[in-house]
DNA sequence: CTCGATACTTACGTTCAGGTAGGTACCTTA
DNA sequence: TAAGGTACCTACCTGAACGTAAGTATCGAG
């Protein structure tokens, strides 16, 4: 299979696992500081609650990102980035700086601010 | 629209580029030197042939691929990586590093508590 | 005058990521 | 009793990405 190939160059198993519209802005909201399951709501008001849980959970199953349960009074959980995780967003660094090089020669389907 | 997002972290654009199941395969192979297109049919067996053809328009459009026709006898046209293209390929390096080192973590998923 | 090779093009079908809308269970405050 | 906040879960639906298979045009070889 063409598998070989993809895997020849890593970028098979990296996208499997950043793949997707939303994992690499979580990880990146979470690399700093945990957050909360609604704080990453209110940081990213354009993910709908069913997809924020289903990309944390497999970001959980690939070991980027911890979850934390506090079984307090009002339920409070935390998801912050492993080191696995972290290691990974180091190496979406240089693919973003270039994102935002050429953000403008490219008809960039990103907001400005 | 949502705005903000500070951490516009310009992975969208990049994504918006190179996303989809082939264009950074395909970028990584016309990387080092002009391919004709039934030889990257060859080297990349699974993709089909409309595919193939509309990934390379796509990235052409984006200015990643240059496209070079020779008029001769039996059709000839090779597909080459731009200077813009190949820039992206190396912000794609440390992903794929990354890929590599990780890529048998990811194939098997644990569970930890 | 058909065959194979080139590089596409087109119509149609399927699959799956992602979106919508509602519900669950718990506790607190009023 | 009811409203409101937390963190989820579930079924259903849509649309774009992706795949399959056939057709087009050109030419030289046989």
């Amino acid at each position: 299979m063409a598998k070989k190939l993809a895997e020849s160059c890593g970028l098979g198993p990296a996208f499997s696992v950043i793949g997707g519209k939303w994992k690499a802005l979580i990880l990146w909201l979470i690399r700093t500081e945990p957050r909360r399951f609604g704080e990453l709501k209110r940081l990213v008001p354009d993910i709908s609650e069913k997809m924020l849980i289903q990309q944390l959970r497999e970001m959980e199953a690939h070991g980027l990102v911890h979850r934390e349960v506090f079984h307090v009074v009002p339920p409070r959980v935390e998801y912050s980035a492993t080191p696995l995780g972290v290691s990974l967003d180091d190496a979406l660094v240089p693919l973003a700086e270039w994102g935002k090089q050429h953000a403008e020669r490219i008809g960039a389907p990103q907001a400005a601010e």
